[in-house]
DNA sequence: GTAATTGCAAATAATTTGCTGGGTG
DNA sequence: CACCCAGCAAATTATTTGCAATTAC
């Protein structure tokens, strides 16, 4: 059998730590988490199923404005709050908009599969420290 | 006097280029346009003047899913197109969504100042190929 | 057994930075 | 003439890849 896919122990520790945080962690994160479990890991190896994972619909990279990527292990599209001031990405639950995505397509002519929304501003944690 | 900026004809030059597109290009294709008016352009000073055009809020650097940055003369925060199938980016006026950033707002208590919306999809010269 | 997957290290891609000299107000 | 800014090249950061050894089914 041809590509068939297995279930390293690497595969599934990086998986199982996405699916129990809300923390969106980078690579590097991902990889320092993972290396309790796993003193050998590889940070490669960390790359390597993060894409494969990705590719699977199985969890989502994300792309925020950072050098870096951070990784949703929420599969469903949903919306991102990035703090300006601390960084921190937090889940956001929004209206669905396909009304928006319809009335676009319908303006432009263009095939809308979907749509990615961030918004940005100041976590709760930020605001107390502003107001010393 | 400190920190008084200047015009250089290179900052003219990346700025005029960015004013006078919908392309969102990337760098290195600033790079490349820019040379052909000042051959002695070196990339660094692209970069340099990029940032320092969107830190002043001239300009957006766009983080759009891909490993590099796009850049956009129009500085108003509006919508964006990606097409999955050749890449190119197009911008996308959508009506006014402040409600919902007050309603996040105020279901989740986080201030937000902005938000950003990208769609994805095809855009009407990859459909037409995918026809054939 | 055989192909997927790993660890390691070297490679690549995109962007940033240090330095020195030239340009601008 | 002070200081911003350019050009160049080397450095840095994030990520990818080649390869030989290991692991999963």
């Amino acid at each position: 059998m041809i590509n068939e896919q297995r279930h390293s122990k690497q595969r599934q520790i990086i998986l199982g730590l996405l699916k129990n945080t809300t923390a969106h962690p980078t690579a590097e994160r991902v990889y320092e988490e993972a290396k309790k479990q796993l003193p050998h890991l590889s940070l490669g190896t960390v790359y390597r199923n993060l894409r494969f994972l990705a590719e699977r619909g199985e969890i989502q990279e994300l792309s925020l404005g950072t050098t870096f990527s951070r990784y949703d292990g929420n599969a469903e599209n949903h919306g991102h709050f990035i703090c300006q001031s601390c960084g921190r990405v937090l889940d956001i639950d929004y209206p669905p908009l396909d009304a928006v995505n319809d009335r676009v397509a319908r303006d432009t002519g263009l095939k809308i599969s979907f749509h990615k929304l961030a918004f940005y501003g100041v976590c709760l944690g930020c605001q107390a420290k502003e107001i010393k």
